[in-house]
DNA sequence: GTGAAAGCGCTAACAT
DNA sequence: ATGTTAGCGCTTTCAC
């Protein structure tokens, strides 16, 4: 067994080998300077280059160019089951591109989102997706001031600084609403998620409007807030409306979860969904189908959510013409209705 | 508006703003090299590169030093609801221990797997873990030929080449086969996973040796294997199953993902889950409680596989005395009675 | 078309 | 206790 194990092979070691400078070698081997090199040697380097195995260190290229072909994505957290299918297909698409993805992670908690995003602008990624956003948000700053390229995914803050792409919430909500409506129901609530993030806000505001366009009155429309977007805030904020509003017959929920921790909490006191009560989501998580209670929910344009940041964001990185206004980008959720809903009961 | 954006601060610029040079500003800032340098200009250090907004350059600090304080897993597909988790776990642990993990996705390609594993080890990671290996697999070697420390979890080569963290296969099967065999079922089958990946193969072997102990015979234990350890996978193979054994009244599925798919196929041709037929499977996956049909299953100790993975990595990065030898840690999984098995009808 | 030399930002000898 | 120098591996002027 040959005992350099952890010797790295360099430009320097496949020029030695060749006999020439390592600046041809550098050269032969990049794509954008092959063409000031001689076909013949191009190929002699490739020769020789696989067979020693030699691999270029992505650091030194990093630090000498500045630029690192890798892209940062922050999420709050992976165990959140919404996340999965936006990271895979973001990685799918950046690695095609020949980015590297590197990830990070939030747990909804603004002071560590700052402390990573500076991890990823220190190790110099050249741009950042942000699928983790408050309405007021240092990270966003932080990245502006360091003139990051940036685009904001789902949750934004509340000017348009810089690159967003959105799922269109009032649609959504709309689309729930009517079909609770059409259904009969007279008396539905909002399971709001927190002001402090725009999806929940957006959908807050969206419900309270849209409740109006179809002349259900605020006191048949009541909203209750849940303190963050998980099964639990959905179990305590269902048990606050289930004291105040008795007399509702459907839960527009401002996300899945938050529906299950409703659904949990109604089911504990003993009502039957979706005849007693219907429930909808938001986000159509993966796995739905298989559920006890199907849930009727709005389904988000995973596909296209990944396509459009990733693409505005490499407009950005190559200062595309484009690029030059921020851009706003709404994209189209779907209703998928399932079993968690039905006409009112009576 | 300040216009030097991109501009870096460097340890170069702190030095020249306190007048001193820059070994001194690199060391006053290193926890390793403190001790070199008066607690005054220490002090001095620290807040003249906090003002300035300095935040060292890793790559440089990796180029310099051989080591990036980075760790490099692999997983299959981080659409698996099995990954999360492990990941997460791992995150949090790295993180805290102050690494950075990557994530490199495999596509269970063998392929690519190589491909991804040196981009990691190109972009010099100090150490990978290995959550997709096969039973024969190039990336294993490429690691151990480039002298990486690495460590296997849950899926393993082979040869006990280096540290692995495994699940104990058998024991779970025994669980899952013990359980059916009280509720009174003697035709119990097993859907496998595909023979090239270690758990696969190992949860076979398990089921065929336990079918023996129990004094089920062969032909009451058949063995129907699975191509993947996917939905779709399981719902082929039960078909196969149906048509072969129609008389089995249990199925041991090698992992939830291919349980659910031999619900779907059961329940298509107009089976009752459990009633006429009782269906497990293996690893718990999240949100099962809330299924249509709850599965019983075996649960990973998710926390300690990470966590195992974790110390045993940094064992080997810091070349302590343990880590001399391969070891393989065997984890305990833990049976979860849900619905989808109940005493065989009649 | 190719080579020599400088430098990205950092740290580890080697001075002093 | 601190400064000077050199070099990690690469790319890129600037020469020829």
């Amino acid at each position: 067994m040959d005992n350099d194990k952890n010797k790295r092979i360099t430009v320097k070691d496949v020029a030695a080998a060749l006999g020439i400078s390592p600046s041809t070698v550098s050269r032969a081997l990049s794509p954008e300077k092959q063409h000031l090199v001689s076909d013949r040697v191009i190929e002699l380097v490739e020769k020789k280059s696989e067979e020693m195995g030699y691999t270029a260190n992505p650091m030194a290229t990093a630090l000498k160019r500045g630029a690192t072909k890798t892209i940062g994505m922050m999420i709050p957290d992976i165990l959140n089951p919404i996340f999965p299918p936006l990271v895979h297909e973001i990685q799918q698409l950046t690695n095609k591109l020949g980015y590297t993805l590197t990830l990070a992670y939030t747990e909804n908690n603004q002071e560590l989102a700052l402390e990573e995003v500076k991890r990823l602008i220190a190790r110099n990624v050249d741009g950042i997706i942000l699928a983790s956003a408050f309405r007021k948000d240092p990270t966003v700053d932080y990245c502006l001031d360091h003139g990051k390229p940036l685009v904001q995914v789902n949750r934004v803050i509340d000017n348009l600084a810089s690159d967003q792409v959105l799922v269109d919430d009032r649609e959504g909500i709309y689309q729930l609403f009517e079909h609770l409506y059409k259904l009969g129901h007279r008396h539905i609530a909002h399971i709001a998620g927190p002001n402090e993030i725009s999806s929940g806000l957006s959908r807050r505001h969206a419900f309270i409007s849209i409740a109006d366009m179809f002349d259900v009155s605020p006191d048949h429309a009541p909203v209750i807030s849940a303190r963050a977007f998980s099964e639990l805030a959905g179990k305590d904020a269902t048990k606050i409306l289930l004291k105040e509003h008795p007399e509702v017959t459907a839960v527009i929920a401002a996300n899945d979860l938050l529906a299950l921790g409703c659904i949990e909490e109604l089911e504990a006191v003993g009502k039957i969904i979706p005849n007693d009560i219907s429930v909808t989501g938001f986000n159509d998580m993966p796995y739905l189908d298989w559920f006890r209670i199907p849930l009727t929910t709005v389904s988000l344009p995973q596909t296209q959510l990944g396509d459009q940041s990733v693409r505005m964001l490499l407009s950005q990185i190559r200062k595309d013409s484009d690029s030059a206004f921020p851009r706003k980008v709404l994209l189209q959720p779907r209703l998928v209705v399932r079993k968690s809903t039905t006409t009112p009961r009576k």
